[in-house]
DNA sequence: GCAAAAGTGTTAGCCCTACACCCATGT
DNA sequence: ACATGGGTGTAGGGCTAACACTTTTGC
């Protein structure tokens, strides 16, 4: 882009660009990572995120999409990029940025099968293992972005089941700011900002008496979103 | 990172980087881009952001850094990534992704002749011409970020002379909230927050009556901020 | 003396927070 | 009948937002 770019060591500074992804899930009241454990050198044996190199001829998301899909069987989920790593000595053997995006998955709905074969795993996202290059690092950057984002943009809801109760999604919130919310004021908040269809079902599966399930409305979210509402959730 | 790195596809999966600086300074009342007339071919006389392909010796960082002073003299600024840009049509002539970072610059230290010398020239941000591929957008993206950062984090500062008035620092959030802000709510609440040092002086540039200067007082703020001190200004 | 910007207080309403008890139901 | 999680209301305090006039001084 400048003069620097025409100048004869541009010729040489070609590199490689890879696709990681950080895929959270949310399940049993805890907020999981899926990590893979390589199975060809270099680092044979350690847990990485799941990612690949970008394709000369696709799109960095893509490329993501791409592995996404192949490790888990899902396609059209919450995905961001999180942002670029581009320290030279980041990967020990070549040069190689990476472009780190983070997706959110239905725990429920991935395809276990598929996730086997590739031999990745679920962690709890407190007991993550140590991973390759700077993927602690990425993941530590993840949940920062995750927190701060879900606060003013319900993201959250990508990770709960289409039909969820309250008190799960606010278990799912306390696990993401790691802190303990007022079931009532929680509740009262939530109902406040209209964006949850109450449904005629009840989950049962954590009480006797049993939750009613909820479902969050993209659509009213969409159109108040274009008139200047914000959504919040402290 | 995982099996597909290893097959056959990858070897010639190599591709350019660009670092790209979004250079923001604060003038006159008035939020400026810095940008820059390619002198050279492909695309020559069209205006660009300031960049270069990375080494493949050096950070992505790094390379931001370089050019920025290549161009302006000016080291250690405020600089950090937004995001990689990365659609493989983005630059029609050969694939190459860019990193893009923000910079904030105090303008009345940058190297007038320096800037001069290579072509660049800094544009009202409300009057950015059109720029070489995906840079308006970047553009874009890093005003949105300014936005939302500067609403959390004391980065205005970077833009403004260490001496500042009170008024000077309303305009700056007025022009970065692109929206008018009450001048007394305005003071009360940055004075509350206690990491303004007013001093002796008045600045008597733009009134006859002169207004006191203050400075940040970034050792206050970092000792607040780590005793969970949460600086917002809305 | 006047123009032009700097500086100053108060009030009302809203939102957040804190807090404790009853309900429904399966066992 | 009891244990377990689901569901509900209120009051106080703090913060934000709205609002108008006086001060200073160079011309």
């Amino acid at each position: 882009m400048t003069e620097v770019e025409t100048d004869l060591y541009s010729i040489k500074d070609k590199m490689y660009a890879a696709a990681d992804c950080i895929i959270f899930g949310f399940d049993s009241g805890k907020l999981k990572l899926l990590v893979f454990k390589r199975r060809v050198e270099p680092l044979k044996g350690e847990w990485s995120l799941i990612g690949s190199f970008v394709r000369l001829e696709e799109d960095v998301a893509e490329a993501a999409k791409r592995v996404l899909k192949e490790i888990t069987g899902l396609e059209n989920v919450f995905m961001e990029q999180l942002k670029a790593y581009g320290r030279a000595s980041r990967d020990p053997g070549y040069r190689c940025l990476s472009i780190a995006q983070y997706a959110l998955i239905r725990i429920s709905e991935y395809d276990e099968e598929l996730v086997e074969k590739h031999g990745a795993r679920w962690y709890d996202i407190g007991a993550v293992p140590d991973l390759v290059l700077d993927h602690n690092w990425m993941v530590q950057d993840a949940l920062e972005r995750l927190k701060q984002k879900a606060r003013y943009q319900p993201i959250g809801f990508e990770l709960l089941p289409e039909k969820f109760t309250i008190p799960q999604l606010q278990k799912l919130y306390e696990v993401i700011y790691q802190k303990e919310l007022d079931s009532r004021n929680f509740r009262k908040k939530l109902l406040s900002l209209k964006v949850l269809i109450k449904l005629d079902e009840k989950d049962k599966a954590n009480s006797r008496r049993g939750a009613f399930l909820y479902k969050f409305d993209y659509e009213t979210y969409h159109k108040l979103e274009k008139s200047g509402y914000n959504f919040e959730i402290s």
